[in-house]
DNA sequence: TGTTTATTGTTCATGATTGAACTATTATTG
DNA sequence: CAATAATAGTTCAATCATGAACAATAAACA
């Protein structure tokens, strides 16, 4: 019999993810139309940013750190490189791992990009204090830890 | 000229907000994969959760809850209905409105699927406390809300 | 060395999501 | 009441992510 103290909404941990999933949901949407002026995708964001931190890393690696299969950094690749934003060069030692690096426009745009994506974080966030935002982080990274198995 | 500390990685909003997306996407799929069982997809638990909450909700402001184009909920709706999960019924006074209630088999399978979805989420958040957990919540919802404009 | 196994990236078919255009119905307003 | 506007849901074409099968290359090992 299923007695109501059973739902997991009952649950503070299963609510407040629910809460978690919506508010990256709704971050995710106003991201996309936020980006819009620069005619850039959330997924491309994220290559730019993963290539500005790690210069010259391979598509198997990036899509990795992405959490997204190989094949959508094939598919993502290409429109950014006919932008030159993106440069993708076969690495000499193994001829199987092609490296990406920024190009300096794509390095301009990443700016101007993130100066879009900071604003909006900073609105969505602007009623948390940095400690509170902080502990938040630090949660989230364990979490995203524990799903690694 | 762009100071290092000008950079949106500095920013303590900026660099916890990163993590929290990527928690989420680490769940979505860790959702996606322990789902397999039930032969549900996240996006369809997410609608059976919402009937249940809310007997009798429509196409419209369902999508509005799931913060998803009308378009998607007709494109969802055939695929629970033909399992008999779901049940669509016109509105007697509005005949423009479809009224969505679980079934009985619904709700059975959502009961077991949320078994499982508030396992996983045990195990992502286990490390924190439920005070923690209630402090992120709550943050998330006002992050939600300002996201609202 | 020669053969097997692993790894990197690509291709392709599939399923999901979107927004715009459309239909049917209801609400508004002159 | 008639005309217009607004709303609910559907259809459709376009875009995107996915995973399986594949080709090229490198590593392991006998």
């Amino acid at each position: 019999m299923n007695n109501k103290q059973d739902l997991p909404w009952d649950n503070p941990r299963f609510r407040n993810w629910v809460a978690v999933a919506k508010a990256c949901h709704s971050m995710e949407r106003a991201l996309a139309s936020a980006l819009q002026p620069h005619d850039l995708k959330p997924a491309q964001l994220d290559v730019l940013m993963n290539l500005y931190r790690h210069p010259g890393i391979s598509q198997h690696d990036l899509a990795r750190k992405l959490l997204v299969g190989r094949s959508n950094i094939t598919m993502l690749l290409p429109q950014l490189e006919k932008r030159a934003l993106v440069r993708r060069e076969a690495d000499a030692k193994d001829r199987r791992v092609m490296r990406l690096t920024l190009t300096e426009d794509g390095g301009t745009l990443l700016m101007r990009a993130l100066k879009t994506y900071g604003a909006l974080i900073e609105k969505a966030m602007s009623s948390s204090t940095p400690e509170q935002c902080d502990l938040i982080g630090a949660h989230m990274l364990r979490v995203a830890d524990a799903l690694k198995e």
